[in-house]
DNA sequence: GATGAATGAGCGTTCATTCAT
DNA sequence: AATGAATGAACGCTCATTCAT
């Protein structure tokens, strides 16, 4: 039947999908396979079915998490436009990606290596990725003396830690309810670039 | 006898004082009442006495985790200070503060609301007061013009998400070994300065 | 109340003695602290109470094993006996202890080392101690010229394990039915006592 | 094809092969039916086309035991030899089968009924033949006059115990570690032959 | 003849919490 | 004010087995 083909490999998906979910809505350290189980409408040992053990179902997510990013930033920056204009899209696609997929976010980016011993450490060193784009887009601003940067490198993980921090006060609700979501996004996205382009303005004054 | 007297309420400033030593050198995860009860002395029943459950006890850890940061900062800052002086300040003690208490900086600013359902709404809300303070000084330093800002509230909650961003993701580690982090760290004291005098120097330009 | 007394350690008690009682009924592989706490009529947690994990209930029951059989030896042989005597009367205490305390037995020596990991070396030296006492007592017979003897430890682990043979060979059911068992546990002596007193009897020729 | 006329009943074979492997190798406790079929190249469920259930792999595998043990023990023994000679053959074949093949020792001489409930009583009976052998052999040496037997029977079991408890003694490592393991043997197997010569020797005096 | 998918039962252990005293 | 005894729920995980195909 055409439904048993497409739920051929259905469980899964809805395995990672409760996981997901329920990794933003109970915390991580209420996640637990029973739950998954319970919630994706299978038993616990099902689970192993499809992933050999609780790790390797949260690699699976982050992966698909980094999969999602990559393929979001890809889409939007281009080597045409101009390097401020790449920053700028970058900022937002990642606070975008950020508060779109919480549930994803959480386990790429905040998640402690202390509870991640087992994450291999080449797929955990692609949570670097974001960072390195970012330098590259510095880089490239700097080359064609568009920004004027110290250290690409630490410049990038200063404006990366900048969105991280936006993303995770936004996401923990620790940004007061009387502002506006939006204008407070502007405001930290306008300070980064700001922060680069103002060596420029300074030239051009 | 003295050593009763001087027992009176010692037992709730004990279980208090191991809760957070635990936690701060055992992470969140590891802290059980059973432990907390051998390490301070006492039957785990006897936690109970004092705090209504576990959370209760969390919540008095967190608000002495509120009283810890706020001596902090009113013990560096001054009104004679230049405003850039104390907004520095503040961003280096928040940092430190983060940075030397990572289980303690952990539950009062990265647990998720969702996992805190009965901590109450008040408690919850001085959380914010790093950022009012914070705020003051924003406020402080445009009145005596030494700062240019559209809004001192956005404003405090950009600057403090950036510093935020900082602490987690050093905490996380997610910024690169090859980075040194004092230098990380007075790269984004820094931009948050620069962001804010810039207005000024723009001015005298 | 007395009953309050008397039942003070009595759910210890009882769960030693289910635990050893299941662990002939059931065989090591097969007893589990949850159908310990079912037999034993409390939950699982509860044995946990009185023995840190399941190896410790393990070494209790050991430790009560060698204690009953030291206790037993030591009541019956004597210094003022002939050495054949003593070999005898601890032959067959010896077997009369395996066949009466299977559960005991079993787990004193027929329990691999491999499933007793965290057994305490110091422990587990006990279980060698029923073989000292037979080399000690073969010593004094060559001494006082009632046995020939060559080595008298490599000679005691024969003995030894002759006696261990029959034992395991009889609570395993491996003994043909047809033969009476008390018939054969006299052979079993009979043998030992005469590979020993031979070199005399010889003498005699 | 070839391959498919070879393969025919190949995969029980394959099976039972893979399951001894293992069992040795692994130890009984860690035999499982997927480990058994992951290492068969076939899938857990294919197991049970061969055999009901885990009990009748592992009687097969019992059975399978015995075959081994016998034709290995026929293999040795002659009629031309002296009683004395094949006694001695027979118990050191004995013992070496045991000490090369713990666990499968284990599971033929020192699993308990009670874990076997199913074991069909008759393969459960092949369980004595290596003792009837012995039987013969004392049997044959008495009527030539060689040994001198009161019940050839019950000293068949007596031997075999004796060679029983040696096996187990060493497999559980309850022989001191300063005794050397072969001259362990020697001496069993010497006391053994001893016990049956006795008696000519004594003629002979 | 063979298998992938699925599961209920079970494992040892830890936890926060309650209750009688 | 303090506690020892006790527990139900939960944890990640493995197991032998079944069933539809």
């Amino acid at each position: 039947m055409a439904v048993q083909l497409i739920k051929k490999q259905d469980l899964r998906r809805s395995i990672l999908d409760t996981s997901r979910h329920m990794l933003v809505s109970e915390g991580f350290n209420h996640l637990s396979m029973r739950k998954i189980a319970r919630e994706a409408g299978c038993s616990a040992t099902s689970i192993y079915l499809y992933f050999r053990n609780k790790d390797a179902l949260l690699h699976a997510l982050i992966d698909e998490g980094f999969e999602m990013i990559f393929s979001l930033i890809k889409g939007k920056i281009s080597e045409d436009n101009r390097p401020a204009v790449n920053l700028e899209v970058l900022c937002r696609t990642f606070i975008k990606f950020g508060l779109d997929n919480p549930e994803y976010y959480e386990i790429m980016f905040l998640l402690h290596p202390k509870n991640m011993d087992r994450y291999p450490a080449e797929n955990f060193r692609r949570a670097t990725r974001p960072v390195s784009i970012l330098a590259d887009t510095l880089l490239q601003g700097e080359k064609t003396g568009y920004f004027t940067i110290q250290d690409p490198v630490v410049e990038a993980h200063v404006i990366w830690s900048s969105l991280h921090g936006a993303i995770t006060a936004i996401l923990a609700n620790r940004i007061d309810v009387r502002i506006n979501q939006q204008d407070f996004i502007d405001s930290v996205v306008q300070h980064v670039i700001r922060g680069l382009t103002r060596g420029r303005e300074k030239n051009g004054c």
